[in-house]
DNA sequence: CAGTAATGTTGTGCTCTGCAACCAGCACCC
DNA sequence: GGGTGCTGGTTGCAGAGCACAACATTACTG
């Protein structure tokens, strides 16, 4: 097998175990906000503000389970919906005060967790593991 | 912030990302095969037979959604069963010959997204990503 | 032998998800 | 203006995946 052959099969099967580890273990970082939940969060939070269709595309779920979600969040307080005033079909989520609170508790956890995960990386290997992850995600 | 932060934070947001999708993009890949079946059919294959608490234990899975899954696999035809004779309380899972097939098919889509993705990188940023992500997944 | 631990199975209930049907705005075109 | 079709969202329904708890069976230990 070729080198070229041995590095994708590597990439394959460490890209496998970590999907199957990432729900387990990202529920247990912050129990009350989920894996799917906390990145929609995220996503609104990065954008000021997008509709429920922008979440639907960038996660590739279906527009009933980002409704679903949605109204959860807004249940719990964390994000306020209002009408889309240039479109009245559509509505601007923004993460409240609460979840904007809510968001950066996650994020300071998951940091710490990914912080002692690279306490014996350099910084150019951090920077070059960087640079692949986010050039292997642009093909999504 | 400093460049060793925003890297972190990348390969936080990155790795996310991934797991976010990972599942989705698996089910298409192979709709008869969820990854956790295909997970488990691979480790049963790898280790030439196991328990279902060597399972549970590597998946970090509840030994009834084990069992479930295990007895999935079963009623589809892609595994045998058999006592161990060693500790009657026990069971060797392995993949049968349709498992075999079925594992070796599932493996050959996937290896081929995965060639496709990877057509426009070079030999030695191929190698370099999968040894950041083995040094990563050491971790786990 | 009695007590404890390990292996699986089953009952129950929850969350996440997709599909299909539906309603409400918007856009276009005759 | 009135049809036709598209887009954004909600809801009903069904299925998968998961954990927890209770249980049966087998093994180990004092």
């Amino acid at each position: 097998m070729s080198g070229r052959d041995a590095s994708i099969e590597t990439i394959q099967r460490e890209l496998t175990a970590f999907a199957r580890r990432a729900r387990h273990k990202a529920s247990q970082l912050h129990p009350e906000l989920s894996l799917v939940s906390y990145s929609m969060l995220d996503l609104m939070n990065e954008r000021g503000g997008c509709r429920a269709a922008d979440l639907a595309a960038h996660f590739m779920l279906d527009k009933s389970t980002v409704s679903r979600q949605v109204g959860a969040l807004e249940k719990l307080g964390v994000i306020v919906r209002e009408v889309d005033p240039d479109d009245h079909r559509g509505q601007i989520l923004r993460p409240s005060e609460a979840g904007l609170k809510l968001l950066n508790e996650a994020y300071q956890m998951r940091r710490q967790s990914f912080l002692e995960r690279f306490t014996d990386w350099d910084d150019e290997d951090l920077a070059g593991f960087a640079r692949y992850l986010v050039r292997y995600g642009e093909a999504d």
